[in-house]
DNA sequence: AAATCGTTTCTTGTATACGAAAGCTTGACT
DNA sequence: AGTCAAGCTTTCGTATACAAGAAACGATTT
């Protein structure tokens, strides 16, 4: 199960567009791409394939390529879903979670705690992002916990601006901890409920955040 | 967004995979698929990036490209995704259904009915999609709608020969008018459960089958 | 007779060349 | 001066040619 070539292209261009280096909408050029990699436009269009099927890119026959636009309505939706899925990891994970990894979970956020009271926005967001995909290892689904962290990834540019918010790494936190001991009760339904609201608030905030973007153009 | 040659046999092959023309593990032959197509072999390895990131196939560098076997194990964990997207779905469709929608369920599910009484299977097969699609639909997020109707169709051939299992259609529509119920009042926590609970029980009956099959041999 | 090494052949991966379509520029006409 | 059309340029889509790796086959040796 090795890697091809372009697999390879199509990993360091997600990680380029998720990254932010091509603005939504831009055309991406097939030739300046592939004498940038050093190889000619057929391995750069396999690449592309995989991207447009992962919803990244889009494909205007006769066009070129762009990178998408996720509009602020389909942001939204994403961030709905996610905390959906994140709830199903909860729900699974309250029946199936081992001791071990409670144990994991709690290390995770003694680290978040000692990164929020340090004040520590990177940190945290770094050791939230290894809670949050224990639990989705817990769920003792491997298909569910690859979709969950496909979505994460993908919302990952958007989730970063977060945890500057006013109060929200201390709230986030909280909110862990009330998770971990539903986990550790196994009660699923409170567990995805919690999951779902820990979330779903992030597109509350988000959509406060666009908004005030917009009144401020 | 117009769909472009390499899609178009992208579609047709994922479909003769899904449809079993080709057995898993089958190795895809470029050259026979190209001519068997009137193209070349350039858009043809362009469709098998995107059925690869689709995880319909897997690409062994200089082997070729074979279709994937899903293990039991993993089309198991699939229904039970399928089972949490679609309680995600039921969900949401509480709290946003329109009145409209919920007489196009009332009107799939008389035709569920008939089919029932007549004993079609096939015919009970359709409008039973039908009755899902709609909750998809009607979870009012067009993004989620998408990724279930894209699992709900990769599961297809596996849920196909389930509702010849004695007494499951019945057991089915039962299911179907107290999830509506559910929604027409506005229960979202109940729907959800129904729905998971609906789901579920195609994993578990396909498990049985899968032992059954194993014994049998 | 079996095993190993070399050769040959087949297939994949990549480059390149060519045809076609879309957009832009230029020029003519109203 | 503005608009429309025609040609020109650019870029996409596809075919083809070529290189490299893997497998199969055979020959030689132990």
């Amino acid at each position: 199960m090795s890697r091809s070539r372009s697999d390879l292209i199509a990993e360091t261009l997600e990680d380029e567009i998720l990254r932010g280096r091509f603005a939504p909408g831009t055309r991406l050029d097939e030739t300046k791409l592939a004498e940038e990699h050093g190889v000619s436009r057929t391995p750069l269009r396999e690449a592309f394939q995989k991207l447009a099927a992962a919803g990244l890119i889009e494909q205007q026959p006769r066009r070129g390529v762009f990178v998408r636009e996720v509009g602020a309505v389909e942001l939204l939706e994403m961030f709905e879903v996610m905390a959906e899925i994140e709830a199903a990891c909860g729900r699974l994970a309250a029946q199936r979670i081992t001791d071990a990894a409670l144990a994991d979970l709690d290390a995770a956020n003694a680290r978040c705690r000692a990164a929020m009271e340090a004040g520590e926005s990177d940190a945290y967001y770094r050791e939230n992002e290894v809670f949050h995909h224990l639990i989705y290892t817990q769920s003792g689904n491997r298909f569910l916990a690859g979709e969950a962290a496909r979505l994460h990834r993908r919302l990952k540019p958007f989730r970063r601006t977060q945890l500057h918010l006013r109060g929200r790494m201390a709230q986030s936190m909280a909110e862990h901890l009330e998770i971990v001991a539903a986990l550790r009760a196994g009660e699923a339904d409170r567990a995805a409920s919690l999951l779902r609201a820990h979330i779903a608030v992030q597109g509350e905030k988000f959509h406060h955040l666009m908004a005030g973007l917009r009144a401020a153009e």
